[in-house]
RNA sequence: GACCCCUUCGUCUAGUGGCCUAGGACUCCAGGUUUUCAUCCUGGCAACACGGGUUCGAGUCCCGUAGGGGUCGCCA
C-alpha cells in the first residue's frame, strides 16, 4: 500500500510555525516510506480565507523547499460532493434534518450507538464511550457542509492513509472514525502533536506575531537551519545527532520517536543552529545576501567599504538580521556612545594621553595599513608598560561606540584615518576635557 | 464544569525494569587559546512534579494527587 500523507491548512492567516512543523512531519513521514505528501488548501471558510494567505502559504513551501506531489486540491471546489455525501447519508439512515434553533434546516450526522476507539500514533490507545460525542451538523442549513464532512470525504478521496495533524483535533477523531464507518471507508492512521508553545510555555496562537514562518525569512533565518530546528522540536533521532541534512531527517524519521508533550520553542537554540549552517554556507552566498542588506540599509556606501566590512563581520554573524547592529558605525557620520562603557573604561588616568599619541601618530603615516597601525600600538605598549586590552578597549570604544565587535586592527584600517581621527577627537573633547 | 491529554536539567531531548552516581545539545558561568573582539578548546552549574504501590530492583509498570494543556460551534 502506497503511504499518502497531506497538509490540509486553512488560508486564513499566514502560515505560523506550528503548522509548518505539522507540514514537515507529514513531509518526512511520506518521504521515509516512499509514499505521497498531498497538498489540500480547506478554504471553504470564505469569509476568513484570503489570496494572501494563499499566496503566503505556497511562498513559505517553496522556501522550505516542502514539494508536493500531485496538484494542489482546493476544498471549495469540492463543495458538491460533499453535499452528495451527505445526502447518501441521509438517505441510508445515518444522518437526519433538523431546523436547529430556528436557523432553517441543516443536516445532522447521527453518532452510531458504538464506543470508538483508536491507536493513536503518537498517544497510543484513545477511546470515547458511547453518548460522549454529540450529533453534529454535516452541512448547514444554508447548504455549505462543515470542517468534519468536508475533511473526511477529501481525505478518502486523496486515499490518504495516515493523517498526522496536532493534537487540538483528537476531539474531532472520533467524529471522523465514525463518519469512515459510516461510508464504509478504510480508516487511515491517526497520529496526533503536542503543540509547540511560547516562552512563558503558553500556547503559540496564531495571533503570536512573532511565529510566523515568513517573519523568521524575512529576519535571515536560512531554510535548512529553520527545518533541522523544528524538526527536533518534538522529534529526535534517538541519538545525540542534531545538525542533520534532510537526507538524514528522512531516513531517520518515524512517528513512534515523536514526543508526547508539548514542546518550548527557543529563539537562543535556533539562533546558534541557524549559526551552524550560516558557517558552513558560501562566502559567495553569504557575500550576496550580506552585500544585499548593507546596501539597502546605506544606499550611499561604497561597494569597497562594504565589501571589506563584510569581510570583517563574517563569522559572527548567525542570523543575516544581527549584521544590521554589527555594522552601523562603520557607515554612520554620528556613532553614539554608551554612558557606563565611557565611565568605566573612558573617562580614567591616561586615556587622554593614549589618544593624543594615537591620533598624533596616526596623522604622521601616509596610508593606513594593518602593519602601521600594529606597529603604532606596539610602541606604545612598549613605552608605557600597558597592556594591549588597556590600549585597545579604548580606541575600540571610542570608534566604534562598543566594548566588543571583529578585529580592531581591521576595523581601525576599515575606518580610515580621517575617522578614526575625528572620533577620537569627538570623544575626548566631550568625556575628557 | 464534563471528557481527554501531558509532566526527565531554565529550554530541546536520550532513556522502553538492572548498562543511570541519569547522557547529549542550547543558554549561563569559569579557565585556556586568540597580545583587543569573536571563534575555538577544557571544565562547571543544573532534572526524573509529588505520594503510594508492584518488583530482588523503578526515571522506566500501576494507582492517586498536584500543576499545565486540549475539546465541548450551523469555525477550521
Amino acid at each position: 500500500m502506497k503511504i499518502i500523507t497531506r497538509f490540509a491548512p486553512s488560508p486564513t492567516g499566514n502560515v505560523h510555525i506550528g503548522n509548518i512543523r505539522v507540514a514537515i512531519y507529514n513531509w518526512l513521514f511520506a518521504k521515509h516510506n516512499h509514499g505521497n505528501f498531498l497538498l489540500r488548501i480547506e478554504d471553504t471558510d470564505k469569509d476568513r480565507s484570503t489570496d494572501d494567505a494563499i499566496n503566503n502559504l505556497f511562498t513559505t513551501l517553496q522556501w522550505l523547499n516542502l514539494n508536493y506531489d500531485e496538484e494542489p486540491l482546493y476544498q471549495s471546489k469540492q463543495e458538491s460532493k460533499h453535499v452528495e455525501v451527505a445526502e447518501y447519508l441521509l438517505s441510508k439512515g445515518c444522518a437526519y434534518k433538523e431546523n436547529k434553533d430556528n436557523k432553517g434546516e441543516c443536516i445532522i450526522f447521527k453518532m452510531p450507538n458504538d464506543d470508538i476507539s483508536f491507536n493513536d500514533g503518537i498517544k497510543g490507545r484513545l477511546k470515547k464511550p458511547i453518548g460522549d460525542i454529540d450529533d453534529f451538523v454535516l452541512v448547514r442549513s444554508n447548504g455549505k457542509p462543515v470542517f468534519h464532512l468536508a475533511n473526511v470525504v477529501d481525505d478518502i478521496e486523496q486515499k490518504i492513509t495516515h493523517i498526522i495533524r496536532g493534537d487540538d483535533h483528537i476531539e474531532n477523531t472520533y467524529k471522523h472514525i465514525a463518519l469512515y464507518r459510516a461510508l464504509n471507508a478504510d480508516i487511515p492512521s491517526f497520529s496526533h502533536l503536542p503543540m509547540i508553545v511560547n516562552s512563558q510555555g503558553k500556547p503559540f496562537s496564531k495571533r503570536d506575531g512573532d511565529a510566523y514562518v515568513s517573519d523568521f525569512k524575512k529576519r535571515g533565518y536560512l531554510p535548512q537551519a529553520f527545518v533541522n530546528y523544528l524538526v527536533l522540536l518534538g522529534w529526535s533521532p534517538g541519538n545525540d545527532q542534531e545538525i542533520m541534512s534532510i537526507d538524514e531527517m528522512i531516513n531517520m524519521f518515524t512517528i513512534e520517536r515523536c514526543q508526547s508533550s508539548p514542546a518550548q520553542f527557543d529563539e537562543k537554540k535556533m539562533k546558534w543552529m541557524n549559526g551552524e549552517y550560516l558557517s558552513k554556507i558560501s562566502n559567495e552566498s553569504f557575500n550576496k545576501e550580506a552585500f544585499k542588506i548593507i546596501t539597502s540599509l546605506h544606499s550611499s556606501a561604497s561597494e569597497n567599504l562594504v565589501k571589506k566590512v563584510i569581510a570583517l563581520i563574517r563569522d559572527r554573524v548567525k542570523v543575516f538580521e544581527d549584521i544590521e547592529k554589527l555594522v552601523n558605525y562603520f557607515f554612520v557620520d554620528n556613532i553614539e556612545y554608551d554612558e557606563k562603557l565611557i565611565a568605566k573604561k573612558i573617562k580614567k588616568e591616561g586615556i587622554k594621553e593614549l589618544f593624543n599619541y594615537f591620533t598624533l601618530e596616526i596623522s604622521k603615516i601616509d596610508s593606513i595599513d594593518e602593519v602601521s597601525l600594529k606597529k603604532i600600538i606596539d610602541d606604545y605598549i612598549k613605552e608605557t608598560g600597558k597592556s594591549y586590552g588597556e590600549v585597545m578597549i579604548p580606541l575600540r570604544i571610542a570608534v566604534s561606540g562598543a566594548s566588543g565587535g571583529p578585529d580592531l586592527i581591521g576595523v581601525l584600517s576599515t575606518l580610515g584615518k580621517p575617522t578614526i581621527i575625528e572620533r577620537i577627537n569627538d570623544v575626548k573633547q566631550k568625556y575628557l576635557d
